[in-house]
DNA sequence: CTGAAAGCGCTTACAG
DNA sequence: CTGAAAGCGCTTACAG
């Protein structure tokens, strides 16, 4: 440990200043002489001076007020369902500081929507927010006034490089694509195909999923395994009869297909699709640990799941801002999650 | 939120009497008047009191003082060098409280040198101590003391049934081994034979990695395969020449050998013997996420690893303690911390 | 058995 | 421009 802490009194004494003035210095409020100012400043650096964040604590006032914008979790969007468990477990752990969260949702669906609530965040004045971007211009317009204002932001869930993001915590995309390619090797039998399956029913989620898809196929060439045939398909209405249709035109042009990739969360309705009609041959490898993709994990119809630790990304989201705005910690600025490798075995570790 | 916190002022107002008094009802010391204790602390519970965290650690003068018991690393035995990372990473968040922890460490393969350092450990008169019982009998010995003196302990890496520990924070160590047993059957072809390996110098390592086997081995009959013979070995002294011997018997009585699965953190001794006979039809599976082991992971000779999250381990463990003395917040019992499964795509995530 | 007071390290008016 | 004082909620002697 070091030797001691120094305290404001410690300095305000070396300085020959009473503590009002010292205090005045190290927060740059009031009018401080300028000779006064630079003595104590030096001192204090020489003191090697930091607040005492516990004093601070407990005489502040005034509560941090952050605030969460992420998507509403629905039926068609589990994942989102997860986001919450972070955040609350952040806030139960903060329980005895001084902060509050305002957790605001949009529909998934609707950029109108998300537009409305961005201007609802404004209106309470947060000391940070904590957003996942999922409509590009649109959170780039809105991350543009946060930092106008002076507020600091953190993203979940993906970033947009041309902002001033505090700190980005989650997957790394392009590897997560590799690692499913992995996988989805490791399960194919030597000389089968491989069908790639893209749900997206609305435009925002291509880019996320497209760069998985990059990541995926980058993984055969450089393990020697380009022999492998890898046809596409895109589907942007995922309903049952349409799935059904859409996948068998493909296997019945490519007899050889052994396993499908999800790109997106949505691994089930495939699933669902290769259980009823009990094509038994067929692998799943998918992304996502909700309760409707585990069932088929566990029945054995979907083989791996990839996780991106949704909880995990909230939580450090709401700690970093914390950690920022009452103790001046400033977080690296990316900070991926492993990606989880998931399987029947493993799974109930994850819920 | 809840309308507003109570404080000690509050109730001293409500129950006629002095803070002081009030105080010495809630941490029963002193001697208070049966009546005023009795009022005081229906006032106390009504109100729903809860002390301000804050302020009693801005007050309290005397440190918490943490002691960690754990085995010295070397590089025989790696697996521990990432212990202490966890432990240095919750010592740095608790920076603000009055917290301090002591490292000690003992001889992986002496249990004299561990009697000894629990002599030590009791001789610094610790308020809550976090070890790995690597020793059954010497391990019961020591938390009986402890016990004994009101000390509370948590466990890393196991936990012994028969002791009073607070909470234990680690591998399910059967169910690890189910997992185990799934991914090495994913990597071995149909109707070819799996070897297990257990390389055990001391004899501690015994029932944990026998009951890695057991969980090994349950998962074939419950998923159907039956079918797979599997042969085991035990290796004593891991030196390059005996490894080679020894393995080399087996395969020659056993040419269908595709998969050798390690129970303990070693592989890498197994697969350098592989990488120099350069015998490339055979996979392994292992344990443990340390350097020796991913440059095998990574050049593809180890197919998975398994992550038991050492120093989440640690770091949960010391955060629990800390938790539970200075907010009285009781962990959960036992923790099983995720099974991570690693390969070659996803390994840098976790070192 | 109980109360009044000092103080942990900081912040916040207030008075000069 | 600067100092002295009050107070955050609690704990710790000390006096009665």
């Amino acid at each position: 440990m070091t030797p001691k802490k120094a305290r404001i009194k410690d300095i305000a004494l070396l300085a020959g200043v009473s503590i009002g003035t010292v205090d005045r210095v190290l927060h740059k409020r009031g009018e401080v002489a300028k000779k006064t100012r630079e003595k104590v400043t030096k001192i204090a650096r020489d003191l090697d001076y930091s607040p005492n964040f516990i004093a601070q604590a407990l005489k502040t006032r005034k509560k941090i007020n952050l605030v969460s914008l992420l998507p509403e979790p629905t039926d068609e969007s589990a994942f989102w369902k997860k986001h919450p468990q972070g955040i609350q477990k952040a806030m139960n752990e903060l329980d005895p500081f001084p902060v509050m969260l305002n957790q605001i949702t949009f529909d998934l669906t609707d950029e109108i929507d998300f537009q409305n609530k961005t201007s609802k965040v404004l209106s309470v004045h947060p000391d940070g927010v904590l957003l996942a971007p999922i409509f590009t211009s649109e959170s780039i317009t809105f991350c543009n006034s946060l930092t106008k204002k002076n507020i600091p932001f953190v993203f979940v869930d993906g970033y947009l490089r041309e902002t001033q993001f505090l700190s980005y915590t989650g997957e790394d995309i392009f590897q997560s694509g590799r690692v499913a390619g992995q996988l989805t090797d490791m399960v194919t039998p030597e000389k089968k195909d491989i069908l790639i399956i893209n749900i997206a029913r609305n435009l925002q989620n291509v880019h996320h999923l497209n760069k998985r898809i990059e990541g995926f196929l980058s993984f055969f060439p450089e393990s020697g395994r380009t022999c492998r045939k890898k046809i596409n398909l895109s589907i942007s209405d995922p309903v049952r009869e349409k799935i059904r249709k859409a996948i068998y035109k493909v296997l019945n042009k490519n007899p050889d297909i052994a396993t499908i990739f999800i790109s997106g969360s949505k691994s089930y309705k495939i699933a669902d699709f290769i259980a009823t009609e009990g094509i038994r041959s067929i692998n799943i490898v998918g992304y996502d640990i909700h309760e409707q993709n585990v069932g088929y994990l566990k029945s054995g119809i979907i083989k791996f799941l990839i996780g991106q630790r949704p909880e995990e990304q909230t939580y450090k989201g709401v700690k970093k801002l914390f950690d920022y705005l009452s103790l001046n910690k400033v977080p690296e600025k990316i900070e991926y999650l492993p990606v989880d490798v998931v399987t029947s075995e493993n799974v109930n570790f994850f819920l």
